[in-house]
Order: C-alpha cells, then structure tokens, then sequence
DNA sequence: TATTATTTGGTACGTACGTACGAACTAATT
DNA sequence: AATTAGTTCGTACGTACGTACCAAATAATA
C-alpha cells in the first residue's frame, strides 16, 4: 500500500504527483496544470515526459496495477493453506476500504473511464483479468468435484468473488460514514472457507 | 427498459435528452450545449428549467431510479417462489448488459462520480440501498437459520448478493466482446438457489 | 383588451482546458 | 573548447465550458 517516493527524477515525480492528485481528488477534477504545479515543475514538463493526458494517466493505471498485484499476490502467497488465503484477501480489501480509501476511490474511477475510453478498458480489463487470475490460483488449486464450484471454470468462480469483493465495497465505499460494517465481506469471507 | 418518451413539454424533452447523452457518450464527454443541440431547444433552455448541470444530471439520476427499481420490483414481484425470483433477478441483469448496456455504463459511471460529489453519493447510495431492500424482501423472506445466511443479517447477504451482481456485470462489460460468457452470473445464481 | 407572468432564444462574459512552440539553459559528446 | 543533444520553462493559441443576462415572444390573468 506504499508508493515508491524515489526521486530520481522528474519524471517519476510528475507520476507519482499525478497519482496524488488522481486519488484525492477525482478523475474528473485534475488537470495538467495541477499535476505540474503540484510537483513543482513547468506544465510544458508534463507534456515533454508524456506526450498527453491520457498516456499520462495511462501510466498511472500502469503503476496502481504494478503495485496491486504485487502486493495482493504478496499477502496471498505468504499465506499458507485455503482458509488463510482467503482470509488474507478479504484482509487486503479491508485494509483496502479502511487505510487508502482513495486509491480504491481511483480505481473505480478508471472502471468508469475504462467504459468509454478504449485505451483504459485495456488496461483496466486486463487489471481486473490479472486479479480473477491470482483468486484462481491461490484458492482453486484442489477444485473438489463434490463441492459446488463442480460444474463451473475456477475462473469464473474466481471472477463470481472478485466482483463480490468489488462491488460490496463500492456499496461500503457509498454508505454514509457512520454505518459501515463490513459484514457482507465478513459473510463473503465465512461463504468461501 | 423502456424510458417514457412523453413529449409533455420541454423540460421532458431536455430531460429525456440529457439521459440519452450521458448514456452513449458518457459523464465526462457531455456538455450542456451538447444536451441543447440534441434536443432542439436553445441553451438558455436547459439552465431556465434545470438551474445547473449538476442539478440536471441528479434529475437524470433520479429518472434512472425511478425505472431501475419500477421494473426490477416488477419482475420480481411477478415471479413466484424463491427460485423462480432469483431466476428473475439474474435475467434481469443479464438482460442489462445484452439489450441495454448503456444504461448499465451510465450507472457505473454515476458511481464513479458519486466518490467525489456528495449530492450524487447521496442518490446512488439510496439507489444501492433500495436495491438491497427489494433483493432483501423478495428472498429473504423465509430466512431459514439452518443454512449459512444464519449468523448474518438479510440485508448483508442482499448487499452481498447486489455487490456480486454488480461486480460480476462491469468485468463482463470490460472484457473483450468475444469471449463474454455469462457463467459467473450463471454460477451466481446456482449458488443461491 | 390591458397587464402581468412565463417561456424562448440568442449573445456574451470570464475562465479553464490541452496542446504547441520556441527561446534559454544544462549536460554530454567529440 | 566546440558542437550537439537533452531538458526546462514561460507563453500563447484555439477551443470549449458553465453561467448570466436580456430582449422578444407567447401564455395567462384580470
């Protein structure tokens, strides 16, 4: 859940900048101008790094779907057996919800964007196939017959729990501040053991 | 699915128009002149009978409600037995993203937005939440303590339900149209039954 | 019919946007 | 040291935006 705050650059510092301001403050709402003088640059050094807006918060994708994965697949795979890993993943959303909230705000604002923009969808589909990928692996390893996943792909049983996942918490994300409980997730959890 | 198309009166008419911008061309790419042109009356129209864009677009949000909630109760409320309705529930979803895609986009993209806007996090969450409360009422209803929805209250497993539902359709609308199946969904609805 | 009230449509203001461009400056190379 | 390549920064262009405003036209009221 740590951005790299190297400096070894400005070009990394407009990155990192532009994801700050993507987070905090909506897609919607940024503009180079703000990126430019929030990393203390010239706005001619946004466009001189990255051609345009949209390869710049191209990149931006490219990054959070670095620091996603890595992280996810981390706490995955230094949990040992079914139950921890699951465990371990509703953990990541938890924190997800709790800790950075606004780096969940974002993604679900480039799912927005990805539904009208060709280049994002790209880039946000493959994010969300990498996700059902790494679900698949860490917990559909002994796929017993008898259970009820029987009749269905692991990926689809994967892509079934990462939507839950995904869309419980933009409800928890929306509901006023004082009723949150993560009891659906919690339920999620106790479904899948 | 059907929106009224009663040409009562102006206001109806850029109403009905604003709907069919943000729902081809999406939240980002709409603009009032854009609304004006489209439905035949001048600028100044739009902001005399909705006082800003903001104000119009929560109507259109509003709208939206109105007819997502009408007809998914409709459905199920015509169904009968726990089966039968969750069939009805999973059919309407499916029929979303077949017959009426955009409409599903517009509602992503009004979640996306509600993040960041209070007075649209206010509609959309009241939206989730009337969801929850009619997926609640029509299948929940004989919440037997002997299954696993035991330790949890009817209105998680709802939200849980919902969260699937949602979660499940935005990566079928980002995957690539190929290769879009419906088995999450299908697996969904087995899982419930 | 006279008068108000409501509606229409056109115009203009102030602002902000992404992008392009080109001098100055620095670093690297020969 | 000379020349080239890379970088920084300020500025300006063209466009588009939401909003405000107001005269003209229409409808409603008396």
């Amino acid at each position: 859940m740590q951005r790299k705050t190297d400096k070894t650059g400005p070009s990394e510092k407009i990155l990192n900048t532009a994801f700050e301001c993507l987070s905090t403050r909506g897609y919607a709402a940024v503009t180079m101008r703000n990126i430019a003088d929030e990393a203390g640059v010239a706005l001619g050094q946004v466009t001189y790094y990255y051609k345009s807006k949209e390869n710049l918060f191209l990149e931006v994708i490219n990054m959070m779907i670095h620091q996603y994965l890595s992280e996810i697949e981390q706490k995955l795979e230094s949990a040992t057996g079914k139950k921890q890993k699951f465990t371990a993943l509703m953990a990541f959303f938890k924190e997800l919800l709790q800790v950075n909230p606004s780096l969940f705000r974002l993604f679900i604002d480039f799912t927005a964007q990805a539904l009208w923009i060709p280049s994002f969808r790209e880039k946000v589909n493959s994010l969300f196939e990498r996700l059902a990928e790494i679900i698949e692996k860490n917990l559909m390893l002994n796929a017993d017959k008898s259970s009820w996943k029987s009749d269905y792909s692991p990926r689809s049983v994967a892509k079934l729990i990462l939507g839950a996942l995904y869309g419980t918490s933009i409800q928890l994300m929306l509901s006023s501040d004082s009723d949150v409980s993560f009891e659906p997730l919690d339920l999620a959890e106790s479904l899948l053991e």
